[in-house]
DNA sequence: GGAAGTACATACAAAAATGTAAGTATGGAA
DNA sequence: TTCCATACTTACATTTTTGTATGTACTTCC
């Protein structure tokens, strides 16, 4: 073995690990739900719009240039008027977002059980 | 087949669907990381608070509180003197846990590789 | 006897997230 | 000719989240 291996292990448990920063935007409010929206498709922005019920214009961008710079997501413009901007996920992407879909079908497939549990 | 059923699907998509409430909490800041620290142990809130860095006791006691709620974490209080509380996750949370724990240690494995590929 | 630890609640303040409205350049439909 | 659609950006306002500080009631350690 090497002795001068594993001198830095990545934790999203430690306050300054750049694998929590990426997990926050991944675990986003609309991050999560960009990813999955994104699963099998590629989808122009104002589609995007429309099946992400209740994100606003401004929201989206945001979350579309955040997952994009993290290289979770692959933006292609056309250069056209009007505008026409295709976004896809990239290989990264596309391992995360299967991650974040199981949760969401998770939750969804058992969603009758854990609202009969809750008491309040 | 019954012609009745189905007549509601789950869809985190759709704005005003529980489950994307349930969706968000899980996914919350906080509470993606109190569904990891709790995995495979039962502890006390100031032990959690350890465990989770950066997290203010404000923050902790409500996303617990939250968590609680969804009957996703399970709250044990020992009437003694100093206070001794024990947290721990219900079956339901030990499915979402190891969910995410998926999707972090994904992440958390692929760290190399995702900053490597990052631009700016 | 004073300090620290426990598991919070509460009031207040600051910071971050989000929404709303408007603007851009242009083509096509009504 | 007026309106809608496209993919955004920017300014501004509001809402939500988060942090900080303090208090509680009592026990144990120094």
């Amino acid at each position: 073995m090497d002795t001068l291996e594993k001198v830095f292990e990545p934790d999203v448990l430690s306050a300054n690990c750049p694998s929590r920063t990426l997990f926050n935007h991944v675990t986003s409010r609309w991050g999560v739900l960009v990813l999955i929206a994104l699963q099998n498709d590629t989808m122009r922005f104002s589609e995007l719009r429309r099946k992400i019920e209740g994100v606003s214009e401004r929201m989206l961008s945001q979350t579309l240039k955040l997952l994009e710079e993290d290289g979770f997501v692959d933006r292609k413009a056309f250069d056209v008027v009007p505008p026409h901007v295709e976004y896809s996920l990239t290989a990264f992407g596309q391992e995360v977002s299967k991650r974040v879909r199981e949760l969401a079908s998770w939750i969804e497939g058992n969603l009758g059980d854990i609202l009969a549990a809750k008491q309040p």
